[in-house]
DNA sequence: AATTGGTGTATGGTATGCCAGGAACCAGGG
DNA sequence: CCCTGGTTCCTGGCATACCATACACCAATT
């Protein structure tokens, strides 16, 4: 069959240098697993401008945004080194997260539709029957997604975007946990609660729901995880 | 009487061309009333790096980080813009600072000194004897740093650094308000009861007061300012 | 051997010039 | 008068060359 009309396709992926190598950057920095000892976290201008195939100027508007991202530090004259989070600032990343997913889920209560609100029975399921999912415990992705569903349930670009910055970071320490097979179970039992909440439109439970079970987790990271 | 010791001064401004322009740039803004209709919204990189005397280079590296605060937008071969936070923009920014500072006042019940927590009288005492600061109501100097104490006392840096970039949005509504005497009234009141609650280490009720408060204002916001 | 001073090198910071896309304006044809 | 095509200019994106400093290394001096 012959065409009736042209498919037009973008000529350039539409985004400018500095974006499309922020991107490509991002990536090979979630990739890397910052937290094992053995991890290179030098990085070098001229090196990265010409294994990316573009000038200094772009890749460095790249690596200035990393950096005010809080992913990178750059150093006059010295270097440019991948940030390993302290272990306290990923307690902290975590406590803005409880405060934030809480008060999602208060205005979930509020403005949500019954039929969103059914939809997150899904991502507790896709997580219940994955053992992979549930061996990565709170950081896999099936679960964040599950709390990312809450925070986007809020109604608060905001919340949303500021969320989305911290689960990059917490999910960074995936490798570093242990054992979480028992916290997995009590997870779930958790976030049903959670829902149920929702849908009784109890604000004040909801918020407590949330709030306290992403606590918990901080504890937990606390207690047993290990960084540094 | 003569020196006994040198006093050394540091020679240069210890920052890198770029920091200085970011702050300068900041700062003109800040000083701008950008929702005054007739305020000049755009901006041009080549008059700005002669204005400021340096090139083009790190003040591009400077708009790029305001950009990435939310402060301007660089458009491709249009122009650079200051952003007008849209009303909802703001309100949403106010329902982050609630989260925030409530789970600072959460923390603060479990970690801050008595002695810390006393000091609080002090920035309402300020506010309460201030007519200008009362007249700007909850934007003012006095009480913003009211807010600011309360979620330092929470230990958690990064709630402080988040809700610094709040305040610095909020705070350009100032003039955009209109009678507040009633409410600088009612915000001594709950004042009072936020630092009470803090030092009675009454971590739910705390929370609870702050973020009650903090929403009261997102409401008045959303019904008294007038933006666009 | 320890300290000091010089020198080279690596590396991020800065200046500058060219490029390309978009907007505004103008001229010509209908 | 309106549309069309072209020309110009404004403006941000990008590449490149050079600058300045922290550091390492080596030589000279004590």
């Amino acid at each position: 069959m012959a065409e009736l009309q042209l498919k037009i396709v973008p000529i350039n992926e539409g985004l400018s240098l500095k974006a499309r190598t922020y991107e490509a950057l991002k990536a090979a920095i979630t990739n890397l697993n910052i937290y094992d000892p053995g991890a290179e976290l030098k990085l070098d201008e001229r090196d990265l401008s010409e294994r990316f195939g573009v000038s200094r100027t772009p890749l460095r508007e790249a690596l200035a945004q990393l950096e005010s991202e809080g992913l990178v530090r750059i150093v006059a004259r010295r270097g440019i080194y991948i940030v390993r989070k302290t272990k306290s600032e990923i307690l902290d990343m975590i406590t803005v997260w409880a405060a934030l997913e809480s008060m999602a889920a208060r205005l979930a209560t509020k403005h949500a539709e019954d039929e969103e609100l059914n939809r997150l029975h899904e991502h507790i399921d896709a997580f219940s029957t994955d053992a992979v999912a549930q061996n990565m415990g709170e950081y896999s992705d099936a679960n964040i997604q599950f709390h990312q569903s809450i925070i986007g349930l809020g109604g608060c670009p905001l919340i949303s975007k500021l969320a989305e910055e911290l689960f990059f970071h917490v999910r960074a320490i995936r490798n570093r946990t242990i054992g979480e097979q028992d916290r997995a179970k009590r997870s779930i039992v958790d976030h049903r609660e959670i829902v149920a909440a929702l849908k009784a439109r109890d604000t004040e439970g909801a918020e407590r729901l949330v709030r306290e079970h992403t606590l918990r987790l901080r504890e937990h990271v606390e207690k047993f995880v290990d960084i540094e």
